[in-house]
DNA sequence: CGTGCGACTGAGACTTTGTCTCAGGGGTTC
DNA sequence: GAACCCCTGAGACAAAGTCTCAGTCGCACG
């Protein structure tokens, strides 16, 4: 991610903080710092990896609270995986994903089709849809490269 | 589901047994029931409740590894979840999914628009796609009307 | 700048979710 | 029925996530 993309991301990040009235911690900042430097879709303790290397006094309580909130306002989202870890998304965008049942890689994907898809009534259901995600699996290029190799 | 419908399931499940050269064993067949009866999309806890409580002697661990088998034999799916826990789903034909961010609901949408989406070519990314599944992230009716009476 | 409130933090205990080990049991085939 | 091999139960273990609580720190206010 760009130097001016990030740094329009934080300032984001800055004015929801004010217009929540939530304090913005050291902590908290470099959280999302390291989602943004990292643009695969990690999980928690990755994320406490990288933030350890830089601060090694920032806990792994504190990294997963500060997706949490980050996620619940809004600046980073989660992503779906049918694995065990909570993958987290630097995009907030609607974007789709390519999800490799082999090595549980995330890839972003950006069709035109995908993205222009309209969100079905669901009023039946008495749900309200706030977002629509296409999540496409199958087998990565690097995994399908490993098979045939085998 | 009714009686009929379950019937075949079963019988799928014996043959792709009998192909497969798997031993078909009262266990595996007390989940794939219990998964049949339950047709909201379970946590592997929640099967082991179920199956538990008609034979209290089958194990935790003798449960997670049957879903993971019929998952892996396809008699059952697993559904995707931006929470922690697995959640298997019992249909396994193509089908869409509602999502509720407050309680963890999964719900089974069926909509001719989404069921015939194309899938996109992502030969550009080297990936095979096997599958195509929308999300549709929200909140359930029982989750709002929570929040307005409070 | 100093003060005070309230939310945040660190450390680690705890819970939940999932996997592994190994001795013993049971399905399938012949 | 016998042999083979996978499956199973019980519990230890591992991984992922939550909670508690005393102490800290951001920030609004004066
Ligand atoms: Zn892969
Ligand atoms: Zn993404
Ligand atoms: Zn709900
Ligand atoms: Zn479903």
């Amino acid at each position: 991610m760009d130097r001016q993309t990030k740094q329009r991301r934080i300032e984001t990040y800055r004015r929801r903080c004010r217009e929540g009235g939530l304090p913005l911690t050291e902590q908290r900042m470099a959280v999302l710092e390291a989602m943004l430097d990292l643009d695969d879709h990690p999980t928690a303790d990755r994320v406490h990896d990288v933030v350890a290397r830089r601060d090694s006094r920032v806990s792994r309580a504190t990294v997963y609270r500060a997706l949490e909130s980050l996620a619940r306002i809004g600046v980073i989202t989660k992503a779906c995986h049918p694995g065990k870890a909570v993958r987290y998304d630097s995009r907030t965008e609607t974007h789709h994903h390519l999800v490799c049942l082999r090595c549980d890689a995330i890839i972003d994907v950006t069709d035109d089709r995908l993205d222009a898809l309209p969100v079905p009534d669901t009023s039946s259901y008495g749900f309200v849809v706030s977002d629509l995600r296409v999540q496409l699996r199958g087998v990565c290029r690097r995994c399908r490269e490993l098979e045939e190799t085998s």
